[in-house]
RNA sequence: GGAGGGGUGGCAGAGCGGUCAAAUGCAACGGACUGUAAAUCCGUCGACUUUCGUCUACGAUGGUUCGAAUCCAUCCCCCUCCA
């Protein structure tokens, strides 16, 4: 008793990624028909390079596109440089400062790499392809691009664009840089049209406007019917966006946030939002999924470090997964320490205030947040709270090998 | 180009010559309660030193004053209306 045809549609549905579509039966139509061909359909996720690396809230289409692959589809990348040198307008409220060459290429390759983890690239029928808008965007004639595609948009409709008209509204400045955001990307749906015969996007609910752009122009200029699916916008029970630890963004790039850090981020998921995480950033059977989500009180929690793990094994693989798990499981249950924690190497021979310990490892922004948090007894060493700002770590404070610290209920470190 | 309004700490937003490191709210952080959750309550929330104190900060640069975020000049940026 599935609602749709293809195997695809029913996924999304079931694991909460379906929020909007162009035309879903349409859409349904185009993948079962595809799906049972074995025909892959093929299918776009943009994103511009204006950070080097994804964050969290980026996976929920990356996730689609790793299911669309699954099903026998084949998902396209495209990194915006084209794009990014405009700058979306969505939901912001200023033009965005302008990205050099370095930068951009830096980010390019940041993607590019958060990509290469949820989705299999290569030559094969469903394997994924990298394109960059910034290929055929940089040697675009303007007033052929004008004739050709601008003759398809209409003003009157852009100014009821959400993304043109929240901006007037709010009284903020647009320039016409921006405005032109949307016929870019437009125009990018229909060339991946041509080149790979690409009918489908796939986005957060925030890039609607821009992907009805396509599929208008679609229709308009290329007399195809293109389709654009969107996810919802990930948030938490308060309604706030998800993706945020410590006021910064969880990265999937390594090199921007531990594993250990990346797997604490789950873990420390709200109860309210753990069905929802364990559809969306893990690939677990829906019986699994059902079961856990149904644990209340303490046991919850299992069902947590089953997602944690899930999440982190998708993005930064089994081994980083398991080391993280094991570091989370002695810190927290078994009070020792595990091997991935944040560790600061200092000779205690000599000594090393605890301040500048604190400081150094970085749990503190400077020595005032550390006496102030020394007040509040929020600095521990081995589990006692600090109270005597001028202490001196030595080695007499070493306990198994290293000494533990600790700022609050959740962040330790060592010190060797 | 003309007339008016405005640029304040992560954001929002007071202050309009000293009592302003700058109200208030949000965010953030610590503690209590818990389950590494949520809600709630209490506390903290520029830097250095903590005893007094010093320094940096209210778009930029100069100036007037014993003393300016607050007054003046110039510049930059934004908004509204007119052309």
């Amino acid at each position: 008793m599935s609602e749709f045809k293809s195997e695809f549609l029913n996924i999304m549905n079931e694991r909460g990624f379906y929020n909007q579509c162009t035309n879903i039966e349409g859409f349904d139509a185009y993948l079962y028909e595809c799906e049972k061909s074995g025909k892959p359909a093929v299918g776009y996720l943009g994103s511009d390079p204006t950070g080097d690396s994804l964050h969290v809230g980026h996976i929920v289409p990356l996730m689609m596109l790793r299911w669309f692959q699954k099903c026998g589809h084949k998902p396209l990348t495209l990194v915006g440089g084209a794009t990014a040198r405009i700058g979306d307008p969505s939901g912001k409220d200023k033009l965005r400062p302008f990205l050099d060459e370095e930068t951009l290429a830096h980010n390019t390759k940041g993607l590019k790499k958060s990509f290469s983890k949820f989705l299999k690239f290569g030559d094969g029928a469903t394997d994924a392809v990298m394109v960059d808008n910034w290929d055929w965007f940089k040697d675009i004639n303007y007033l052929a691009f004008l004739r050709d595609i601008g003759t398809c948009y209409s003003v009157n409709r852009m100014l009821t664009m959400d993304s043109v008209k929240s901006r007037l509204e709010r009284e903020q400045p647009m320039s016409f840089l921006e405005f032109n955001y949307m016929l870019v990307q437009g125009y990018d749906f229909c060339v991946l049209l041509q080149k790979y015969n690409c009918r489908a996007q796939i986005a957060g609910a925030d890039q609607w406007g821009n992907i009805t752009s396509g599929t208008e122009l679609g229709r308009r200029r290329y007399d195809t019917e293109l389709f654009g699916f969107t996810s919802p916008i990930i948030t938490d029970s308060n309604g706030k966006k998800m993706g945020k630890s410590e006021g910064n963004a969880v990265w999937i790039n390594e090199e921007k946030l531990p594993s250990y850090d990346y797997y604490q981020y789950f873990r420390n998921i709200g109860d309210a939002e753990v069905g929802k995480c364990l559809r969306i950033f893990t690939d677990l059977p829906m019986d699994e999924v059902r079961r856990l989500e149904q644990l209340k009180d303490k046991e919850i929690n299992e069902a947590k470090k089953i997602l944690a793990f899930e999440a982190t094994k998708i993005c930064r693989g089994e081994a980083e997964a398991k080391s993280a798990q094991e570091t989370a499981i002695k810190t927290f249950e078994q009070g020792t320490a595990g091997d991935d924690l944040p560790m600061l190497s200092a000779d205690l021979n000599a000594g090393i205030g605890v301040l500048e310990a604190f400081l150094q490892i970085g749990f503190v922004e400077s020595k005032g947040e550390a006496r102030r948090l020394i007040k509040q007894a929020g600095l521990k060493i081995n589990g006692k709270p600090v109270t005597d700002e001028n202490y001196v770590i030595t080695t007499a404070d070493i306990v198994d090998g290293a000494v533990k610290i600790a700022q609050g209920k959740k962040k330790f470190g060592l010190i060797k």
